[in-house]
DNA sequence: TCTATTAATTGATATTTATCATGAACAGGC
DNA sequence: GCCTGTTCATGATAAATATCAATTAATAGA
């Protein structure tokens, strides 16, 4: 993480929030002077969770993942931190503090934002408000649909599920760095690294895809749906 | 379902979403004029999964499981609503489709309330849409403390959290009736019934905890605990 | 009150998943 | 390039959980 910034404002941002749209010149402008860039090298933390809820995160460039510690150091992996995507957890309107930590995959840019200037514009500005809670119930139907994967499918219908995901969502295309190890995979679907090993194993005997340590690729889209969905 | 207005105005009602109070006398009355009231025998649906979001919905008497229609036919109750409570999934604000269903386990009263008049409130009164955000923060928090319950720990563990969500939460009370079935407590913590059953046995014979098909009695509250903690 | 239906319980067994142990492949530091 | 620590991979085994089958208990109607 270093000081000085690097992009030269929000309203020429190429990767701004879109809900930024929302506010007025002047407000931009104000989100604009009390932003603190920085830079994260891989595998940086970027957000503790416990810690205090201060400020908002965007993500301007790169991959983060952001993630639960849980009970006896076991991590979940809840997604994969895009850039123009705000991070904040729910914590924030609670108890203020970060419900789960971010930490990068590849180098990060990032802008910190005062959440009390956030919090105050939300406050004034009804349409920010509004695509404020879209991007929360956004998250929150996500996360809907992912309990649902995790607590009914077996491990190949979450694998499955995780694979799509990178691929729809993240790289938008069917081959793909696997960013992320088998360890982390585990973390995302709930399983022991040794099981990731084997479904990813099964999955490409099977024709299904293509997989070596680093790089996935999918051959047969509608099977590895079709094993999503089916659990 | 029943027609016709028991309760007298959201003004004076005891009842009453504790999120109103930032509305003003105006804006409270339109919401009173555009309410529909509803009484719900057990077992019947009050809010349909995938069905439009024209209402929100608020409980006014009774209570009510949420739960989610996945994979299979096979449910997972997020929670218990209770008097007081709005019911809102964050699919309003994504797809204006209901994100899970809502079914009276007592009898229920409660108001519909048009999503349109409600949303307006939230844009021009920023007060209001804070508050709201802190609900549906709360609600997001919960599913997150939820998520790695369900994840990480093992049955006992996971029975031992819904028992006790049942005492501190729902019924201020160490001793209370089991509304659920034994199916439904399954469902709740996403394992077999014959399981829920051969772990209360347990929890009884170790002297954690008294039950009977319809009452739950806390006897070692602090060991009871500690089940729910090492998982 | 009696009967039909559903829910709860129990034991036996099968399935799924995790853990352990070990060796191979790989990457970074010097 | 070589050492060293880490990740990946694989087989064997153990643990956790689900399913199946069969009874018993509880409950709602007729």
């Amino acid at each position: 993480m270093s000081g000085g910034n690097l992009i030269d404002s929000c309203e020429n941002c190429t990767r701004q929030w879109k809900n930024f749209q929302h506010l007025t010149k002047t407000e931009l402008q104000l989100i604009n002077e009390n932003r603190y860039e920085a830079t994260f090298k891989p595998g940086e933390i970027m957000l503790k969770q416990g810690s205090p809820t201060s400020n908002a995160l965007f993500m301007a460039n790169g991959m983060a993942k952001t993630y639960i510690e849980g009970i006896n150091g076991k991590n979940f992996i809840m997604s994969i931190a895009l850039p123009g995507r705000l991070i904040m957890g729910p914590g924030a309107y609670v108890n203020s503090r970060h419900t789960y930590s971010v930490a990068a995959i590849t180098t990060v840019q990032a802008c910190f934002i005062s959440f009390d200037i956030f919090k105050q514009l939300v406050r004034v500005n009804g349409a920010f408000a509004e695509s404020l809670i879209e991007d929360i119930s956004a998250k929150s139907l996500r996360s809907h649909i992912r309990m649902v994967n995790l607590l009914q499918k077996r491990m190949s219908g979450r694998l499955a599920e995780v694979l799509l995901y990178f691929s729809d969502e993240v790289f938008h295309n069917d081959e793909y760095e696997m960013i992320l190890s088998r360890q982390e995979l585990g973390e995302m679907t709930s399983m022991a690294k040794e099981c990731v090993v084997r479904i990813l194993k099964e999955l490409e005997d099977s024709g299904v895809i293509y997989s070596d340590s680093s790089k996935i690729k999918i051959l047969d889209r509608k099977k590895l749906i079709q094993i999503s969905e089916k659990g």
